[in-house]
DNA sequence: CGTTATGTTGACATTAATCAAGCACGGTGG
DNA sequence: CCACCGTGCTTGATTAATGTCAACATAACG
């Protein structure tokens, strides 16, 4: 079928009509729904980027490969997400399933000229992309993190947040230890001492493996922003250098 | 690279067109020229985002401060570079000159609307928040690298090859160890003693501290690409471990 | 059930951070 | 021109943290 099909059935913007804008969602609402189980690739990095896709439900992981075979899980995907938007001709990364998944595939074309087309949809697009480059800065900033309890404390607390618009005190983790140290660029002993570590002291629990429950958030917001807490005496860190300059 | 915004090189892209439709520089060309010291702030995180930036000559460092005072440099900006381009109303990160730099200053509200009135331009900055996006992620596996000589090596080929058309053998360091720690998330002694070490193993010159010369580039890419080299004996890393999931 | 993936825990080794001192360069002023 | 700082950089000794290796526990699966 055409854009213009779509857009009609759509009822929105070529006819100029004041009828609810479309959003982006819409735009796949009518696109061939994907399932994937578990561990299934929906592409790999390098594979012609030939169609994008949006989350409809369940978590992937996207990952990159280095030369020497290591993994860089360079973030994970929840509903509502785009994968594959770029301009590039092929997948930057590896996107696979973590959970049982469901998406809408729309081929790369035609979304980009549906997109052209529709400044409501160009105004959403990049709406998304500044986001997406914001997670991607935040992985950063996440990683230039000093130490292990501070990254995993980030970590727990982003995955609280995340999508919610309230930040629950029950983290659904439903990926592996392997792929939050990929992710945190740690080992997976770091990242299970520490969560355990967490645990023993009352700051969370872990009921089993794919989730935690967070009991005193101010205690691991603490952490998280690298305070001495009771961890360490607030050594102030580096906290005195600066460039000299004003 | 990797702004909020949007670092991008300019110049390319267009071609095609016999005419020379506007491209992104010709439209700051004719705004007023802004010239900066080294150490001087051009904006701060949290101001208001009023104007966007073209950076026309020199070097600036983004950067962001996080909540226990520490410093993290997300990029470093070069001519070319537009900075402040963004859905936010607030300016990310701070950004600073390193050298004498030469920026060409627009108001962001116009920017908006020019972009969006002339799709030649949409495109334009679209694939560059693309290109963005990627120097973000990029950096996230750079800061992933697991040894000090893997992140150094890494940083001076990126600076090598940085917008160069012919990666040059003399790279210009500009920045602070202290930035270049900051970048790559590790301490100025390590940064130093890194240098230091390379330059005893005949892979590279420092003639002074601003500079550095590559004798020998392929084992400089060895060391950033994480191979044994003559480091250490190809342990495989954690080259074994791989998700379970075929 | 037995078998395989995944996660936890422990002992040990190694790396990079920390603490501390000294060096080198660039400016300033005598 | 040279002594004199101040800043940034280098180098060394020590320590603490995380990676590594290994064993075991637990859940997942046929």
């Amino acid at each position: 079928m055409t854009l213009q099909s779509v857009a009609m059935q759509d009822g929105l913007g070529t006819l100029g009509c004041s009828l609810a804008p479309p959003d982006l969602s819409s735009v796949f609402s009518l696109q061939p729904v994907i399932e994937a189980a578990p561990g299934q690739a929906l592409f790999w990095q390098g594979d012609d980027a030939k169609y994008v896709f949006q989350v409809e439900g369940g978590m992937l992981r996207a990952l990159r490969l280095l030369a020497d075979g290591r993994r860089v899980i360079v973030g994970f995907l929840h509903p509502g997400d785009l994968l594959g938007v770029s301009l590039k001709d092929r997948y930057l990364y590896t996107v696979e399933a973590i959970t049982e998944v469901r998406l809408r595939r729309y081929p790369r074309r035609r979304f980009e000229d549906e997109v052209a087309l529709q400044p409501h949809l160009r105004q959403q697009l990049f709406s998304k992309l500044c986001d997406e480059m914001t997670a991607a800065q935040d992985q950063a900033v996440l990683l230039s993190r000093r130490s292990a309890d501070e990254k995993v404390a980030n970590f727990l607390l982003l995955m609280a947040n995340d999508r919610d618009a309230e930040p629950s005190a029950f983290v659904d983790l439903p990926m592996t230890r392997l792929d939050i140290a990929d992710y945190l660029n740690m080992t997976i002993e770091t990242v299970s001492r520490t969560i355990t570590k967490f645990a023993s002291k009352g700051i969370i629990v872990a009921p089993d493996r794919r989730s935690i429950i967070i009991l005193k958030r101010h205690m691991l917001q603490s952490i998280a922003d690298g305070d001495g807490c009771d961890f360490r005496s607030a050594p102030m860190s580096n906290g005195g250098r600066r460039a000299g300059f004003a």
